[in-house]
DNA sequence: TAGATTGTTAATCGATTAACAATC
DNA sequence: TAGATTGTTAATCGATTAACAATC
């Protein structure tokens, strides 16, 4: 089980994988079996040598003249994303953004399988939110235990999402996606991701002041 | 009104923003008047230097010893970011994700105000999300027209992500926030900022992979 | 074979980090 | 003054891009 460590995948080639791999098996559908870095990089809007360097970290090799082989290519780029083996998840905060992941069918096929809510409003506790159920923040530890959590979503308001993450963090959870535009602190064992759409509303604005100039 | 063009700043300090503005902002509840980059790095959790950096793009000085004034500090960042004048946004797919958005109240204080939504559905139409009526696609032109609409948001299904972007093309808007996991064929003058949790998945993803293995 | 495509090494570019004199 | 903090120039690091021989 043990596999020879390939060298980390730099993140921006990471954040790529997932493009390429839905694209990948778009083309099974076609009946593809061969597909050469020159047409991904055509059909993706990308240049061939930064497909060529990204297709690299896969450990695989391509035929010159004819490409890589498909199946081979999407098993190799599914395994670097993780999207062969499935993660559990618990959602702390059942508000709109919460129900929305919640209810978003597509993190199944990204090895993300959110199996339950929590949110202190005894109001939403012991109902469900597309088919899963809501839970109080008392139940983190024993939800956590029982199904093997991994991964812990905050979107909560700014004001408790440190509290939630201590929460977590005391049930075990050693990885946190965070919505909430704050800055948790936790231990150093415990990854953090943050996501953020006020950095993208940034860039997206000074994109276009950019565009607007020329 | 044509200010003086500052150098574009780097899309990673560009990101950085609006954790400082939030930071900076919640000092002034404090009563502080001068702040130093030392401290700010320090409660943010970044370097000293890093932070001196990406106040250069600023424009303003420090003074040694003192730091920078803050009130000038966060009015500066707020105009990198373009938090000080409003946009007004559409946003098309009122599904879950177009719903939180919808009733996200954060973005207001982030310059961006979704006046309304779009949806093919004839049961949504005509109904109201958090206060913005809900349309039908062939009033995009008429929204845009009216409302001054400088961005429009897609929320929709892939499969319907690039015939929602034609729409807004065809109706003059020329930035879309693109939170469908596809690449969107647009004009050259059109700007696409896409949202990819799938991307940021992978990152958390192998970070764990990476913790696990220390 | 001829020519497209790969694999690999080197060059470029840009962001981060370091170093240190200037300043309050 | 002494020492913290700034501003600025240089060094480092890593990703992207270029170049080109090897290969099918």
């Amino acid at each position: 089980m043990t596999q020879i460590d390939r060298k980390a995948i730099p993140v921006p080639a990471l954040r790529r994988m997932p493009a390429y791999c839905n694209y990948l098996k778009s083309l099974t559908l076609k009946g593809v079996v061969y597909i050469s870095t020159t047409a991904v990089a055509n059909d993706l809007n990308l240049i061939p040598i930064q497909v060529r360097k990204d297709f690299e970290y896969t450990g695989l090799s391509g035929r010159p003249k004819i490409g890589y082989n498909l199946e081979m290519l999407i098993e190799a780029v599914e395994y670097i994303l993780g999207w062969n083996k499935m993660s559990n998840a618990v959602i702390a905060g059942v508000g709109n953004l919460g129900k929305a992941l919640l209810s978003y069918q597509g993190f199944k096929n990204y090895g993300l399988d959110i199996i339950a809510g929590i949110d202190e409003d005894k109001k939403k506790q012991g109902k469900e939110v597309a088919g899963r159920k809501i839970f109080s923040p008392d139940q983190i530890g024993a939800l956590v235990k029982e199904n093997k959590i991994g991964i812990g979503i905050i979107t909560v308001p700014v004001e408790s999402a440190q509290a939630m993450a201590d929460l977590f963090v005391k049930a075990g959870v050693k990885a946190l996606w965070n919505f909430a535009p704050v800055m948790l602190i936790v231990p150093a064992d415990v990854v953090v991701q943050n996501e953020n759409l006020a950095s993208s509303l940034a860039v997206l604005s000074q994109r276009i002041k950019q565009q607007k100039e020329k």
